[in-house]
DNA sequence: TCTGGGGTCCTAGGACCC
DNA sequence: TCTGGGGTCCTAGGACCC
C-alpha cells in the first residue's frame, strides 16, 4: 500500500505557526509579486475566495472580511517543509518527497490491519513535532491514494484526516464520489474531452478500456492512469537521488521595464540563482536558454503576454556563474527590441550532466580548480548569510525590476536577524 | 495598474543515416 | 506507370502537477 501525506493549506499554515492569533481566522498567501492567491486557510475557502485568482480582483472582499494577507516567504516554507519531511523520514522507511507539501510513503512493510493505527500515529507525530496539520490517504496505487487523500481533506471531521481505500467496495464508493476533474493526472483539457464521452466521475473513467485510453487520453499516460484507478500500481516510487534534467528561474518584474540594462541585470541575477541550484546537485549544464516576456498591446487593456527565447550550446558543460553569465548576455542582446514593454525574464539550463563527468573539448581549457573553489566559497557565504550577499557586478545594484512583496512575514527559522 | 514559479513526461514530425 | 525498409536523434509543443 502507498500513502500520501499532504499538508493542509501549507503556506497559510506556516504563516499561522508564528502568528497563533490567526488560528480559526481566514488567511491567504500570495504568489510572487503579490499577483495571485496561492494558499487559503479553510476559513478563506469558506468565503469563496478562489485558488489562483488574481489578488486585485478579490481585494475588496478580502479587506471587508479582514482576511490576513501574506506575500510568499519561500525561506520560511522551505525550512518548515524540511522539518515535515525529516519527521516523515524518521517515521517511515521509504519516503518520496513529491512537492513542497506532499510525500508518498511506501507502506509495504506495514500489516494491512495496522494501517489505520499507523496513519494516525504519523499524522499526530507530524503535527506535534512541526505544528503543521496533515491529511493522509492510503491505497494500493498512487492515483488512488490521492483520491483517498482528497476525500480525507474534504471530510476532516468524519474521517479524522485519514482515509484508507483497501477493499474494492471502498474504492468503488470513493471513485463514484470523485469528479473526474479531481483525479490526479486529469487537467482541464482532458475534462472537456471526457465530458463528450459522458465520463463524469472517477468510476466512469475507471471502467473505460485500456485501448480507449491509449487512443483518447494521451497514449501510455492514459493507460497507466486507468490501471492505477483499478488499483494496479504503475507509477513507481521515485528515487530521491535523481538529479534534475532542467533547472530554471523566471520572475515577473515589480513593474514593466524598457531598458536593455535592466534586462541584462535581471538575467545575470537569475543565472546566479540557477548556477547555485546546479552546483547544489553537483551538475554542469551545456545549454542555456534565455526568455523574455513582453506585453505590447496594453493600449487595448488586453493582457496578452508574448514570449520570445534564444538558446546557446556551450563548448563545454559548466557550473561557473561567470561563464554562464558571459554566454547569456549576447542572448539578451539578441532578443531585445527597443520600445517593447518587458514584464518578465527567465533562464533555463538543460543538457545537464554530472560535474565529475564533463566531456572536455580539445580546444577549450577545462574550468580551473581555483574557479570551482571560488564558487564553493561564494555559495557558502551566501547560504550562511543572505542569498545575495556576494554577487556578480553584472547582476546590478539598483534592481529597478525587483518584485513587489508588500505583505512579507519574517524568516523566523532561517535568519538570526529576523 | 494589476494575473506565479518550477518542474516532468510524452508525442508527432522533420531530418538524417545506411 | 512505377520509387524500400528500418532505424536514430532532435525539437516544438501539449498536458499535467503543486
Amino acid at each position: 500500500m502507498i500513502a500520501i501525506v499532504d499538508c493542509n493549506s501549507f503556506y497559510a499554515a506556516c504563516e499561522r505557526l508564528f502568528k497563533p492569533s490567526l488560528h480559526g481566522k481566514p488567511v491567504v498567501v500570495l504568489s510572487n509579486n503579490d499577483g495571485c492567491i496561492v494558499s487559503r486557510s479553510d476559513e478563506a475557502k469558506a468565503l469563496g475566495i478562489q485558488m489562483a485568482g488574481p489578488y486585485y480582483q478579490h481585494k475588496k472582499e478580502i479587506e471587508k472580511n479582514k482576511v490576513a494577507v501574506f506575500s510568499s516567504n519561500y525561506n520560511l516554507y522551505g525550512d518548515i517543509s524540511w522539518r515535515v519531511m525529516e519527521t516523515l523520514r524518521i517515521l517511515s522507511p521509504e519516503v518520496e518527497v513529491y512537492s513542497v507539501d506532499e510525500s508518498f510513503l511506501d507502506l509495504g512493510g506495514i500489516e494491512e490491519n495496522k494501517l489505520q493505527e499507523y496513519a494516525l500515529f504519523v499524522k499526530h507525530t507530524t503535527e506535534l513535532w512541526t505544528g503543521i496539520p496533515v491529511s493522509i490517504g492510503i491505497a494500493p496505487s498512487k492515483v488512488l491514494s490521492k483520491v483517498a487523500n482528497k476525500l480525507a481533506k474534504k471530510n476532516k471531521v468524519a474521517t479524522g484526516g485519514v482515509m484508507i481505500l483497501q477493499t474494492p467496495e471502498q474504492q468503488k464508493e470513493a471513485l463514484q464520489n470523485t469528479p473526474v476533474a479531481d483525479i490526479w493526472g486529469i487537467g482541464g483539457a482532458s475534462v472537456k474531452k471526457l465530458a463528450l464521452y459522458h465520463i463524469n466521475t472517477g468510476w466512469d473513467l475507471r471502467n473505460m478500456s485500456e485501448g480507449w485510453a491509449r487512443k483518447n487520453l494521451g497514449g501510455v499516460v492514459g493507460v497507466r492512469l486507468i490501471k492505477e484507478l483499478r488499483g494496479e500500481p504503475c507509477i513507481e516510487m521515485k528515487d530521491q537521488l535523481e538529479t534534475k534534467k532542467m533547472i530554471g528561474t523566471a520572475r515577473m518584474f515589480g513593474k514593466p521595464v524598457y531598458e536593455m540594462q535592466d534586462l541584462r541585470e535581471a538575467v545575470a541575477t537569475y543565472i546566479s540563482r540557477v548556477a547555485e541550484k546546479l552546483r547544489r546537485q553537483s551538475s554542469a549544464a551545456k545549454t542555456i536558454t534565455v526568455f523574455l516576456v513582453t506585453n505590447d498591446y496594453s493600449q487595448t487593456y488586453a493582457y496578452k503576454p508574448a514570449t520570445s527565447s534564444l538558446y546557446t550550446i556551450l563548448p563545454v558543460a559548466t557550473s561557473l556563474t561567470h561563464v554562464l553569465i558571459a554566454h547569456a548576455m549576447p542572448l539578451v542582446e539578441g532578443l531585445y527590441r527597443k520600445g517593447s514593454k518587458y514584464l518578465k525574464a527567465g533562464v533555463l539550463l538543460s543538457d545537464i550532466v554530472p560535474d565529475g563527468a564533463v566531456q572536455f573539448n580539445l580546444f577549450q581549457k577545462p574550468s580551473l580548480q581555483s574557479e570551482k573553489k571560488l564558487m564553493a566559497m561564494i555559495d557558502n557565504v551566501n547560504y550562511g548569510m543572505r542569498h545575495d550577499l556576494i554577487k556578480f557586478a553584472g547582476a546590478g545594484t539598483k534592481r529597478n525590476w525587483k518584485m513587489r512583496q508588500e505583505h512579507s512575514s519574517r524568516c523566523f527559522t532561517t535568519r538570526w536577524t529576523e
